[in-house]
DNA sequence: GAAAAGTTTAAACAACCATTTAAAATATAC
DNA sequence: GTATATTTTAAATGGTTGTTTAAACTTTTC
């Protein structure tokens, strides 16, 4: 019984994310998941008592798995060059892995933001790292540029997270194949890097 | 005759670009821009033979307006850090003129970007400034560091433009009212500008 | 000022939407 | 092995979608 309504249950969840985050909620259907599940239509509101339920589950996991990740980096006892490296080269793989995922939560919570924030400890979480001291330290101590948390942070995500949102746009825009995207990824990732640390870390 | 056509049919695609830049193509429908406009759902349809060509129409003007001013500073001639800052200012005023532009863009192009790649010359106009000139005489003379456009544009452009799609979530994450996040976008700027700037420049 | 052309309207169209129903099928419990 | 609970199904619900119709209204033409 169990292991057999887990299926079901996951299977639809599954097929959820794939969409929603391909189509986006307004672009998705309830007949779109149940096809994409391979289910029933009706199974969709047997399990998750609506579209919008389903979603917001969804959502959450997804913006959850966005930050999971870098979270764990914040936290690790690295100098601050190796950490701010190791922080990109994490989202560019995870924007090589799920192309969808960055435009889906941008763009959501852009449509309608007090809808998406829910019980959002991971915020809280964010802001409270042991990346935030050695910030602190650093300009105590003159090694860093003061700058704050909500500043420096953007500046190291923007740049890969930045060209995989706009990956059609800037492969029209510079006349670049699939192949030749992924290269320009790569070198975008190292200047960004480079940039970010220099501008960062003093001397 | 004329004058009173243009009218209906201005005001039409006034109200569908306010209502497609706030919901997007898949959450707008044909009577939420009939209202918009305060006019008979029927005359959208009169006007524009449908809801995709008028929003085939308005996107292109939207992807114009994004690039216009950019083109034009890329072409003036001025030293490469004023030219620079000037982008910068330009989007971000753009940013806060018209909010929901950027992701918008990013969001339509990167559902379906088959469709809204017509006959783009502004692309190619992009991609030919006087910009490109300074960056190839000033790696060549040693005052610049050897960049590529497509490689220094999404450095100039991704700051700004980053924390502005992510308005809500940069809001949420770092507890920002929007009188602080004014505030935080102009120091933002600045860094961008001085950033970017030192990567580029040498010496 | 009558005929023609252009504009606006309310109503209707079939197709599709999220969701519900109630019966059928399956698994579980005793 | 029958009774109970759970899962799946096809069909229907009422509402909304983009689009069309045909009649009413307004403007232009001569």
């Amino acid at each position: 019984m169990k292991c057999v309504t887990e299926k079901s249950e996951d299977k639809i969840r599954e097929a959820a994310k794939r969409v929603f985050l391909k189509k986006g909620f307004d672009g998705t259907t309830s007949r779109d998941i149940a096809k994409e599940a391979d289910m029933n239509i009706a199974l969709t509101n047997y399990y998750f008592r609506s579209k919008e339920k389903l979603f917001l589950e969804i959502f959450k996991d997804v913006l959850e798995e966005y930050f999971q990740n870098m979270l764990a980096i914040l936290n690790k006892d690295i100098d601050i060059k190796t950490k701010i490296s190791e922080i990109i080269d994490n989202d560019f793989e995870m924007m090589k892995k799920e192309p969808d995922l960055i435009i889906f939560i941008m763009n959501e919570i852009h449509k309608s933001p007090q809808r998406l924030f829910p019980d959002m400890s991971i915020f809280r979480q964010v802001r409270e790292t042991y990346f935030k001291k050695q910030l602190e330290e650093g300009a105590a101590n003159g090694t860093l540029r003061p700058m704050q948390l909500e500043n420096i942070l953007p500046l190291i995500k923007c740049g890969v997270e930045f060209i995989f949102m706009g990956k059609e746009i800037h492969k029209e825009l510079f006349v670049m194949t699939d192949p030749d995207f992924e290269k320009y990824a790569e070198e975008q990732k190292e200047h960004i890097k480079a940039m970010v640390c220099n501008y960062l870390v003093i001397g």
